[in-house]
DNA sequence: CCGTATCCGTTTGGATACTG
DNA sequence: CAGTATCCAAACGGATACGG
């Protein structure tokens, strides 16, 4: 499970599903995300071989992150679970306001 | 996430995989573990509907941990998590030892 | 823009001892 | 057997300041 350890790890991955972000857009992404804890966890993940980093030569240049493809694997996964929370939210509302 | 954090939730959820057990029996299953540490899981997971607890009228009573059924639904995905990590771990040894 | 370094409060989990 | 209480060290993450 060290995979997906340490806080925000799951959000990073997912807000990379959809492509290449960049260092501040996922900063943006994901907002009460400190640059520090940010930074940790994109390298962790990329120590892990989950993400992938990428300089890329523009004017002026800039770092992308990127899914590897092992990383893309873990998105199913991290969607189950996250279904499962939201059932439970959902059975945990009617267990406290039967009528909802 | 929440559903699945604190250290050790995931080898509880595992080791309910198979039916009911005890909790003596989570201990030796996951060697490590402290009852402190298992007793806490085990209170959050029931909390959140994971797990169920369950007092048996035996001579002597005794307590059983089980899988709800939301609490399955979790063992796919956990699968997953675990299977990129053994193959994320297979490409690391690689990468250090190219003949691997 | 893309980070790193430092400080610091909070949370976590382990060891140990104890209870019904 | 099935836990709880207490103490403690380590890890974690946030805020801030600073560097390439």
């Amino acid at each position: 499970m060290a995979v997906i350890a340490g806080a925000w790890a799951p959000n990073v991955i997912w807000h990379l599903r959809a492509g290449p972000r960049r260092f501040n857009e996922l900063r943006l992404d994901i907002p009460p995300i400190s640059a520090k804890v940010l930074s940790q966890r994109l390298r962790e993940l990329e120590g892990r071989g989950v993400i992938r980093r990428t300089i890329q030569p523009t004017t002026p240049p800039s770092v992308e992150y990127s899914l590897t493809p092992l990383g893309t694997e873990l998105l199913p996964a991290l969607d189950a679970i996250v279904e499962v929370g939201h059932k439970l939210k959902a059975r945990n509302r009617m267990d406290d306001h039967p009528q909802g």
